[in-house]
DNA sequence: ACATATTTTTAGATTAATCTAAATTTTTGA
DNA sequence: TCAAAAATTTAGATTAATCTAAAAATATGT
């Protein structure tokens, strides 16, 4: 049975891979998971010797099948725990992430599936992520950034690539939300802002906020 | 903020109040929590440090004020969310301890308040035990063992004394669940069982089952 | 009452996870 | 290439929670 913090440096590990390509080196995990490098150092020592990863000092990490499986395992419940959250609870998207990252670590064999199919079998999370299945396999939205389409062209709000509870807010401030058709009306070569329509508004975003917008194109 | 294992110490220490009225040892604290008489001496003197239980050496503890309002607290989210796991995940009574040992510790400031209302502010747990509310008061039944129940009353079965898994299946396998009414048509002084009868049987029950078993008479 | 048994506390060690500071290795760029 | 910078690891300490063994205090029973 692995403690939090282990299960913790796994998904870190998971996600940092999911962004980065294929460097995962201690720095990289210490600033997820805001510990020293040393400590890092001590933790993946420990997870390599488990067979979670595999580690050549120096080289940095990266997951065996078998840290990978947990790791995935961890982000479908985290995930499924945040749909419980805004659908049965109430809560609204941006306040989800830090009771999900508690409730993500009850250990259960059968809890996450009966989650699962008390929330019907949700596809995405409240923030539009995909829900790994119970093997670990991910349904990979191959969307794009809103930033990237062309003028005229439209794209339905997926999901959003920060999911940091201002950007979150930001969004619900601009009536933005997952599900929304958006139309790039227009772009700003200066400072790479476009004006978009959606059903309720015409308005320019900064490229900041359409970088970090995944849409699906229509 | 306390850390699990000081909440479990609280909830120990509330719990033996609860059963054996004022004395509160290590020796009972040390059993109830599988840790050794030296181990609770210590965290002992570090929750009197942090004014949530009166202790003197040698002479046992009590908790205080706060100490007893988060023991509570910590009571009514194990029961919420055995209420949960029943009621919404269809587990059975008997199997949801566990889970609940470790939800119960979920920090959040809004998290049980919105579980209670999505359950409709349910009064008792699975097994008939009170959820006190917000405030930390408890509704209380002051019901009877079915042991003592004269022949020929009867009384609905409103809650279990001892909620281990092996009781509760007991119970299932026996057809006998809160909310039943049972009638006492017999006793054997010889062994202090008793024969009683529901809406789908008549059958013996010794002793053990009946002394475990609350209602409330009718 | 007082010797014995029981309970409780103290002293010192251990484990997991972290830290700081120093040493080592790797990377970078003139 | 090779010296300086950056990253990583090692060494040694710290904190929380636990343990064992021994010492101290309390309770018990003739």
């Amino acid at each position: 049975m692995l403690s939090q913090t282990e299960e913790n440096y796994l998904k870190a590990i998971y996600s940092i891979g999911i962004s980065n390509g294929k460097n995962i080196n201690t720095t990289l995990i210490s600033r997820k998971l805001k510990t020293k490098p040393s400590s890092v150092t001590d933790m993946i020592r420990k997870l390599a010797e488990k067979d979670l990863i595999y580690y050549e000092k120096y080289k940095g990490v990266s997951l065996t099948q078998s840290g990978k499986k947990i790791a995935i395992d961890i982000v479908r419940k985290h995930r499924l725990w945040e749909v419980f959250l805004v659908n049965k609870l109430n809560y609204n998207w941006d306040e989800v992430h830090e009771m999900a990252e508690q409730l993500e670590h009850i250990k259960s064999d059968t809890l996450v599936g009966r989650l699962e199919a008390f929330l019907d079998f949700p596809k995405h999370d409240p923030h539009g992520d995909p829900i790994p299945d119970e093997n670990g396999n991910i349904a990979q939205h191959k969307n794009v950034m809103l930033s990237s389409l062309e003028i005229n062209s439209s794209g339905v709000v997926i999901g959003v690539k920060d999911s940091s509870s201002s950007f979150l807010q930001f969004l619900d401030n601009s009536n933005i939300k997952l599900g929304d058709t958006i139309k790039v009306i227009a772009k700003e070569d200066y400072d790479n802002s476009i004006l978009i329509e959606n059903k309720l508004q015409t308005k320019s975003i900064s490229q900041q906020i359409s970088a970090n917008l995944f849409v699906k194109k229509i």
